[in-house]
DNA sequence: AAACATACATACATGCATGTTTGTTTAATT
DNA sequence: AATTAAACAAACATGCATGTATGTATGTTT
């Protein structure tokens, strides 16, 4: 209708990530036509090539807005730190899961990558990112691991890039399920004792 | 070209069952037109709608087909076994990720379940019996955790729905990340270690 | 052998999604 | 104040996917 000044142009395009990230979210992602994001954000499609070169720019767009637990996790994980590299990793992990549950854009993005988006050719370039992220992430807890070890936290049997992949593939796994069908289990308190659990187990008999 | 007796028939219905199974684990479900599973088939679509109603009918009977490893998992817990539940329970997520891993069949049909069909309302018959028979399965493990509670090879503080919940995501996860990428990491060697890293941290300190 | 059913191929009709282009109104620039 | 550029809307062109309807050759039955 009314032509708009650039900050409205900012808030159009606000509106359409926001519009995308909800669709997307609750219908999947192939399911979603362009058309259904520019009506639900009260736009023509004319307004989403205007501010994206197609759908994957688009969803591009919204992994850029929204940090990913991961992203997040690496870097808090790159400064000081007090107190024991297992608790750490615990603490992180809880963060993650914590993010997904409470803040709505994170849980939207992490239903869409884990549920609403097939993983083909044409979307790598957004797997490729989540990819780089989560390997970097492990590379670095793999060093924490490995320091656990020494300080005889973790015992000396357990291969550290198996015990941190194993530690990622459970709060993955958790997240998975609780976003299939949030009311089956409570998220926090269930991840809580299982990652509790993984670690307990880590340790070594006689500590 | 040349018409069929029925057992032809069946052949045919088995190749475009194929066809569909690996195209739809490699390029995704919604990427792939029916026309491409009929050509790959060597057949029309009119073949394909010969045997099946739509797309949705043609993956219903992709998972008729095989049987996927929680549904064997639930057959197996049903009968009588020996030896203490922890190794059972230890067991057929081993036979999961084994059967995963070594199965062509149940490799493609468990990679579209978690990374080529979206999870939107249309699929949801099919995510509904994946649900269905995950649910069943987790049902009958908690009544095993239980068992092992009373004979004190499960820390009592555990709750035992979440750490059946713990451990089937732990095994989820895994399956997730490796076909996401099955040459980050070794399947079995990780699972094993990630799996008794779990199991270790149920038991009581003291055991 | 005739009548019927099966197993497809072919053709058609429709609709939707995409990408592009053009037009229009308003803000920004000078 | 005039010009340009931004922010969209609207129209256009294309292509593909689906579903269905029809045709046809072959098996099957009686």
């Amino acid at each position: 209708m009314v032509r708009r000044t650039k900050e409205d142009a900012l808030t159009t395009r606000g509106e359409l990530l926001d519009a995308a990230e909800r669709l997307f979210s609750e219908k999947g992602v192939s399911s979603t036509s362009m058309n259904q994001v520019a009506e639900a954000a009260g736009v023509t499609r004319g307004a989403i090539y205007h501010h994206f070169q197609n759908k994957l720019d688009l969803i591009d767009a919204l992994m850029e807005r929204v940090r990913l637990p991961v992203d997040e996790m690496r870097d808090e994980l790159a400064q000081t730190y007090q107190g024991d590299p297992i608790s750490l990793l615990r603490a992180r992990c809880l963060h993650i899961i914590g993010q997904v549950q409470d803040d709505p854009h994170t849980q939207a993005l992490v239903n869409i990558l884990l549920h609403k988006c097939e993983y083909v050719d044409d979307a790598l370039p957004i797997h490729l990112r989540h990819l780089g992220g989560r390997n970097a992430c492990i590379t670095e807890c793999i060093l924490l691991a490995d320091k656990a070890k020494t300080q005889g936290l973790v015992d000396e049997k357990y291969d550290s890039k198996a015990a941190v992949i194993g530690l990622f593939s459970l709060v993955d796994g958790l997240l998975y399920n609780w976003l299939l069908d949030q009311d089956y289990f409570d998220l926090s308190q269930t991840a809580t004792q299982a990652i509790d659990t993984y670690l307990a187990g880590l340790k070594p008999r006689g500590a």
